[in-house]
RNA sequence: GGCGGGGUAGCUCAGUCGGUUAGAGCAGUGGAAUCAUAAUCCACGUGUCGGGGGUUCGAAUCCCUCCCCCGCUACCA
């Protein structure tokens, strides 16, 4: 990497000028100041909240350094305005401006709603938790310069921010094995893919490969994977095998529990631990092992609906059946509250098909459904996604791929220079006759006057060819094309329409230049 | 260049302040069952833990070195 003083004779791509150095003048922000404060802060945090390992390190690399002042002004002709009297020209940096943003955008929000004061609950009330979700970019910023800018204004005024509790920073997440792109159509459009595909899908298959230690990839072919096999046929099929039964054989009620054989006193202790264990791991931001934890409840409602074989016990023991089918219903009650923070959507739909409102997490138990309780119509939760539908979106993204890729072999120069390029001028020009593509040329070039055959009939008129000056391949081995001989081939070029258009050059070359 | 993170099974990823035969899901192979969206359940992993060197009784884990990917490093958010 080069620092821009260092370059050689460097020239703007845009307008050819050469950059030079000027003086100017920026407002800073003593962050030097608030070392100590904010070393304190970190260290602190990470006592009280267990930070992510690798947020302090980024933090302490940076105490490390030493904290220096920061400009927090640039000169650009776009930005946001410094608001005071002698600062013309100036505009806040992009990170100073950006967090700040953040209260700004609250406050309007508040606003919009007719409660000017609502904000303060988010940024301001000590019993709220301020967490900053973020990716590894944005670390510093939100561990470092904002909360030095809070601190700032907390000295100095009667309200006081709130500094984040916890920055449980993310890496990134790449795209079918690159980064995103939006100027090389590398990726997809949210409100594109909402289209397509259910919310839920997208947000499982995110939310179960969160880039949480390191970056992460989208598959469209895992998110088809994950979609089908996890959702549909782990999570859906539990769900409708069970309400399937329970209408069928039990008049779509709840039935009774009886009796406990040991199955099922192990499902309960299930429908009992992982509701703690799954808000543990979300506590400590640990989502793709909460997702996880939720797949594998359904998971052991599917074992326990196997091993319990309620379609053998319908017809020799019913009670036992009806336990069995009771203790599902509880489950798929547990798995609408547990999934409900990943697939709100579906979460809704299984309320309304146990005919229940949404409770608390707190208060899931192995019996919230009575028995006798009345079921709603059940429904399949996720449609599973064909691969031909898949394919499609694959192969577009290829396209576009290849349209940007330019990856052709190289040659040497003298390869180059065995083509001889001159410049003619065209003569004469007709068409040939049963032919609708070629056109017959008559030019002036390097030795002389020569005939060319031209593919180029379907984009010009014979007589708009005349007095133009081309360039031609003078060295091309002779063919003959529809029986006429061609001596040459004239360079053309297709335009975003499809037309071709003969590279011209101006009338001072003479005919028979060679083009270098 | 400096700082930080990562490179582990076909794929996506856990595990890393040294310690029993390195894990999960998906995919694959075989079997069981048939209530269900042909869904489910069970069984099956000889992986150069990026390469090389070192410390140690013992290294994916610590140290050195090299290679590759990602981010930050005063004007993209």
């Amino acid at each position: 990497m080069y620092d821009p003083s260092e370059l050689i004779n460097p020239k703007s791509k845009i307008t050819g000028q050469s950059p030079f150095l000027k003086e100017t003048s920026h407002w800073y922000f003593p962050l030097g100041k608030y070392q100590e404060r904010l070393e304190k802060y970190v260290i602190e945090s990470d006592e009280k909240y267990k930070w992510k390992e690798n947020v302090l390190q980024y933090c302490r690399g940076w105490f490390k350094d030493g904290l220096k002042d920061r400009a927090v002004t640039r000169d650009l002709d776009w930005g946001i305005k410094v608001p005071i009297d002698n600062a013309t020209g100036k505009v806040l940096y992009v990170w100073f401006e950006a967090v700040l943003g953040y209260i700004s955008a609250t406050k309007e929000l508040f606003k919009s709603k007719g409660d000017l004061e609502g904000w303060r609950d988010y940024w301001q009330d000590l019993s709220t938790r301020y967490i900053a979700f973020i990716g590894k970019d944005n670390v510093v910023f939100h561990t470092i310069i904002f909360p030095s800018m809070l601190m700032a204004w907390n000295d100095g005024n009667a309200d006081k921010y709130l500094l984040p509790e916890n920055v449980p920073a993310n890496e990134f997440l790449n795209f079918e094995g690159k980064k995103f792109s939006k100027s090389r159509g590398w990726g997809i459009d949210v409100g594109e893919f909402l289209d397509l595909f259910p919310a839920d899908s997208l947000r499982y298959t995110l939310a179960s490969n969160l880039p949480e230690n390191k970056d992460t990839d989208f598959y469209w072919k895992e998110f088809q994977a994950k979609n089908n096999s996890e959702l549909a046929d782990i999570l859906g099929n539990f769900v409708n095998r069970t309400f399937i039964f329970a209408h069928k054989h039990f008049e779509g009620e709840v039935p009774e529990r009886n009796e406990l054989i040991q199955i099922d006193t192990e499902m309960i202790a299930n429908i009992k631990s992982y509701p703690e264990k799954i808000a543990k791991l979300i506590e400590n931001y640990k989502i793709r092992d909460a997702v996880f934890e939720m797949m594998n409840l359904a998971r052991a409602g599917n074992k326990y609906f196997n091993d319990s074989e309620p379609w053998v016990s319908i017809k020799s023991n019913k009670e036992q059946c009806s336990t069995t089918i009771n203790i599902c219903l509880q489950t798929i009650y547990t798995l609408a509250e547990v999934f409900a923070p990943v697939i709100p959507f579906s979460s809704e739909k299984i309320f309304g098909m146990l005919n229940v409102s949404p409770g608390m997490w707190n208060d899931i138990s192995e019996s919230t459904l009575n028995s006798g309780h009345k079921l709603g119509k059940s429904e399949i939760l996720f449609i599973k996604i064909e691969d031909e539908v898949m394919d499609a979106q694959i192969n577009k993204l290829g396209k576009v791929e290849e349209a940007e890729t330019y990856d052709v072999p190289l040659i040497s120069y003298e390869d180059f220079s065995k083509i001889d390029l001159r410049t003619a001028k065209i003569l004469s020009a007709e068409n040939i006759k049963k032919s609708d593509k070629l056109l017959k040329l008559r030019v002036k070039t390097a030795g002389g006057q020569r005939q060319i055959i031209a593919g180029i009939a379907k984009h010009y008129k014979p007589e708009e060819l005349i007095g133009k000056n081309v360039i031609i391949v003078a060295n091309l081995k002779p063919a003959k094309l529809m029986g006429n001989e061609s001596q040459g081939m004239v360079l053309a070029v297709e335009d975003s329409d499809g037309k071709l258009n003969v590279v011209q050059v101006s009338d001072a070359s003479k005919p028979g230049t060679n083009v270098r």
